[in-house]
DNA sequence: CGCTAAAAAGAAATCGTTTCCCTTTGGCAC
DNA sequence: GTGCCAAAGGGAAACGATTTCTTTTTAGCG
């Protein structure tokens, strides 16, 4: 249970996704992971750009993409159709996402009760859904008490 | 009820908005009014060229957002992250969409079962939800009968 | 008709994201 | 430990969807 062994995990996790484990990559889940709120690439970049002397912001980029198509950190669907990226906690299957779109702070929505609705789709249109998106956007508990929550995008 | 007077209503739709009315924006809306598949700025202006001498780019962007935002016309989500407009016919208020990624036709979801939802969120988080987003991803049944139907993003 | 603010054209800029190409490195074999 | 090699990273450059800017045109109104 020390901090060795331990290490967040994230080589196992890595591993299973066919990724070398690197410095880089540990980092950028490390940061991810303490961060309770979601980041841009170049956000996270310049959180790197203080752990090492040389990284690249493609590099970032193709890590975060990597990482988001493996499961392991999450996407948010941004209205300014940027990209951002949460380290999502939770370890239950599929759910989805409250974002304060004030602090940007992400919390977990346990229960996804679109399934019946689907099931009403298919019915209906007599197509086949694959996928949906489901996200809730508002303030958060502490931006509605404390303004200076607030984080610009 | 003749042509002249019914005109698809959409100068009425622009006044309301305090737009002008001009041929430019009324083309674009009885081009997405008859277009039952969602349409790139891009695409649309292709479509306009048809019928203008001269149609720029940025006219079709700035029309499109503006119509957006007054609720004329709807915008998808897309993987991809750009741009995609649909006309939505519904006369209803709030719903959601079943688009097809393959041929993309748009389909209403008339209710909206997630209010719910939004309840036990706020209950649990704290927050207050100011939005939501709730689109369905899949094939629709032309699709799933005739793979010809697919269209290229 | 004449005015004026809104709208549109066209060219150029923006900038988030991706591609390219060369160098470095992690993981594995020996 | 050493060597190997595919994967990963760095940096510069390209990309391309979207936006901005400036000038010209037009819708709406008296
Ligand atoms: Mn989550
Ligand atoms: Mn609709
Ligand atoms: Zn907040
Ligand atoms: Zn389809």
């Amino acid at each position: 249970m020390n901090s060795d062994t331990e290490n967040h995990g994230f080589g196992a996790v890595l591993k299973e996704l066919g990724l070398k484990e690197t410095p880089k990559r540990r980092v950028m889940l490390e940061i991810l992971a303490e961060e309770q709120r979601f980041l841009s690439p170049e956000e996270l970049w310049l959180a790197l750009k203080g752990r090492f002397k040389t990284i690249g912001l493609p590099t970032v980029y193709r890590n975060l993409e990597e990482l988001a198509n493996g499961g392991v950190i999450s996407t948010v669907i941004h209205p300014n159709r940027q990209l951002y990226y949460y380290f999502c906690t939770a370890e239950s299957g599929h759910h989805h996402h409250f974002i304060c779109t004030s602090c940007r702070r992400v919390e977990d929505i346990p229960e996804c009760t679109v399934a019946a609705m689907e099931g009403e789709i298919v019915t209906r249109t007599g197509g086949k859904i694959t996928s949906h998106i489901v996200q809730f956007n508002g303030f958060c508990r502490h931006c509605l008490a404390d303004p200076n929550e607030r984080t610009a995008i």
